[in-house]
DNA sequence: CCCTCGCTAGACAAATTTGACTACCTGGAG
DNA sequence: CTCCAGGTAGTCAAATTTGTCTAGCGAGGG
């Protein structure tokens, strides 16, 4: 899966009810249209598709307040939000290789007890390093080395991506273990969303190299 | 895009001339149902577009000599061998964040002079870090670090990732350098493809943890 | 001989994703 | 006052991807 659902409930949960426009810019607000597939297509789809699956709920509002067509304003449900919390244990602990899914999981994780966080993450670790044996025991042909020409070098570079990300995984667990960031039930929660007005001050100028254009 | 053009055309290509079916044998031979979108449909749909658009020639054949439907064979057309190319080329050198665009390039790379494929290799890290110092320059808050939250690791984890990849190119960039594999016009190329008849020795049996069904 | 199993080769509907486009309103320039 | 740029809130067709289904044929058991 990609991660569109979890970013999209996550949006709606945040604001408590949003309409469709809202969600877009919160996640241009962070960055998604960069390093997922979150563009206004996909949002407005995810929204229209998780209201028929009965994870959000769908109210029919008057013409918005600030110019456009009228809005539909979106409200996370119960079985919505069990859905989000699934999602979101999910791609903290799966070693999907696409880092969309642990990018948009790292940015939720707080929502959860620190604790668990933690087992989330451990088991992450765990994962990735049974992924990692069952590679190299599958794919090491048994007339030696060598046999598998520069084919030998994908399974190289899955193994070199596999221990890099173990290995930042057991950092990010030593920082959150030594108190780092705010969990779920600590306090004031760290809040991303932009609030109703609030201007994106990365609206424009994006970070990325893909920019030689406009400006 | 996907990876999947230039697993298909690079299969083609291989063969000379190839049936839908063939094609997909050779990609599950690679794996690549298990690292890339490579799934039967996918397949077919790229043979019958890439034909479409002039890149594939597809000679309607009489009914299989094994069983099943009549097939189609495909060849690759001077346009579809300079389409090749192009995306092998591209796919070397952008750091596109999903693994499988690399991983594909990389069982092609031998397709290429040993020179090119070492020009390519270092513009690859080039971009690697040109990438980096962009986001980080871009996320680093003037009033100090620390005001993003845990916000903040998603920057931490990409950072790392894209400094994993760089280090993991420059090593390859070494082996190649040192005279590992042949590639084009160096005598007898690897070939990674399935003899009409082969049996395929990795067709079941797959590497992944996703195996607790089954068997 | 008959029947089922498994392989071959692909078709297909449904879901998703992409990329471009629309229509409405507001504020300010002229 | 009028016009137009720009923001708002989406829609839509086309392309792609997913997952499942079909139909033909040969091998082998009973």
């Amino acid at each position: 899966m990609s991660a569109i659902r979890l970013l999209v409930l996550g949006a709606v949960r945040q604001h408590g009810r949003a309409h469709g426009y809202q969600v877009r810019n919160d996640l241009e607000y962070w960055g998604a249209h960069e390093w997922s597939n979150a563009k206004p297509g996909s949002i407005y789809h995810a929204l229209k598709q998780m209201a028929k699956q009965g994870l959000l709920l769908a109210h029919e509002i008057a013409p918005s307040t600030a110019g456009g067509p009228p809005r539909v304003e979106y409200e996370i449900t119960a079985r919505g939000t069990e859905e989000y919390l699934t999602l979101l244990r999910a791609y903290l602990t799966a070693y999907d290789q696409r880092p969309d899914v642990l990018t948009a999981a790292l940015g939720f994780m707080v929502d959860l007890p620190r604790e668990e966080a933690l087992a989330l993450l451990e088991e992450r670790v765990r994962r990735i390093e049974e992924w990692r044996s069952s590679v190299t025991e599958y794919y090491t042909p048994e007339d030696g080395p060598g046999q598998l020409g520069h084919i030998g070098e994908i399974m190289n570079f899955w193994v070199h991506s596999a221990d890099s990300g173990a290995e930042w995984t057991r950092g990010l667990i030593e920082r959150v273990r030594g108190g780092a960031y705010t969990f779920a039930g600590e306090g004031d929660p760290f809040v991303g969303v932009l609030a109703e007005g609030q201007e994106n001050p990365f609206g424009s100028g994006r970070p990325h190299a893909d920019d030689q254009d406009a400006r």
